[in-house]
DNA sequence: CGGGTTTGACCTGCGC
DNA sequence: GCGCAGGTCAAACCCG
């Protein structure tokens, strides 16, 4: 495990934020390395360069927090797996499959529904960080849409909710789950690069003030 | 009524 | 090849 990196691709920072009663208090939070972070976070920089404040110390994951955040991520996303395609050339016509079904990234190829399914795998760039926070989702400006919830194995916390950004066109998904160590602990996944800005999403005047998430 | 959440089912990938 | 676990769908449900 070197340092703060996960494995493959993502990356995995802590972010120790004081609890507080609304999550959107993460919003200013900084980085320490920012070449890095612009870097890793790109998928959380909208088009326009707005940098990606965070307003607390980053610091790399702890091996408890990498570990576990790394066991949900699995190997399908090492470095060369997210730059490259699918190997197996499976015939998953992503794109075209994401765009025509409405808002899925991966569909029934519409012969017979439920039965042949051409489902892709995301392999888009990832990036995750623990929080200490009372609350499980982050208000990072972006509005986010609940479509699953997982039980999680060998945790105290086997809550794994998962997210998916409301935008049209944006494929961002995010991952929360509780540290099974620390439940105040919340270890948040997103995947994928906002294809908007959060003004966009977070119409509402609350979001504005920090426009640059 | 529209948008978001819940939840069970289904599919895929991986380890054994 | 089989079983398990993770990830996602989609219908039902809930709430403002």
């Amino acid at each position: 495990m070197e340092g703060g990196q996960g494995v493959g691709g993502s990356r995995c920072y802590l972010l120790d934020v004081p609890p507080v009663s609304r999550p959107s208090m993460v919003h200013q939070m900084e980085f320490e390395h920012p070449k890095e972070n612009a870097q890793g976070l790109g998928f959380l920089v909208p088009p326009d360069g707005t940098p990606f404040l965070l307003s607390t110390d980053v610091v790399p994951f702890t091996n408890a927090a990498a570990a576990s955040c790394d066991k949900s991520m699995s190997k399908p996303w090492s470095n060369e797996e997210v730059a490259t395609s699918d190997s197996k050339g499976r015939n998953d016509q992503t794109g075209s499959c994401r765009d025509g079904g409405a808002n899925s990234w991966w569909r029934s190829s519409s012969l017979e529904k439920g039965k042949v399914k051409v489902r892709r795998k995301m392999r888009e760039p990832r990036f995750c960080f623990q929080t200490r926070s009372d609350v499980d989702v982050l208000d990072d400006g972006y509005k986010w849409r609940k479509y699953g919830q997982k039980v999680v194995k060998n945790s105290l916390h086997p809550s794994r909710s998962y997210y998916r950004c409301t935008h049209s066109n944006c494929r961002v998904k995010k991952r929360v789950e509780r540290l099974s160590e620390d439940c105040r602990m919340v270890i948040t996944t997103y995947e994928g690069r906002h294809t908007h800005s959060p003004c966009d999403d977070a119409s509402s005047s609350e979001h504005e003030c920090f426009s640059s998430f």
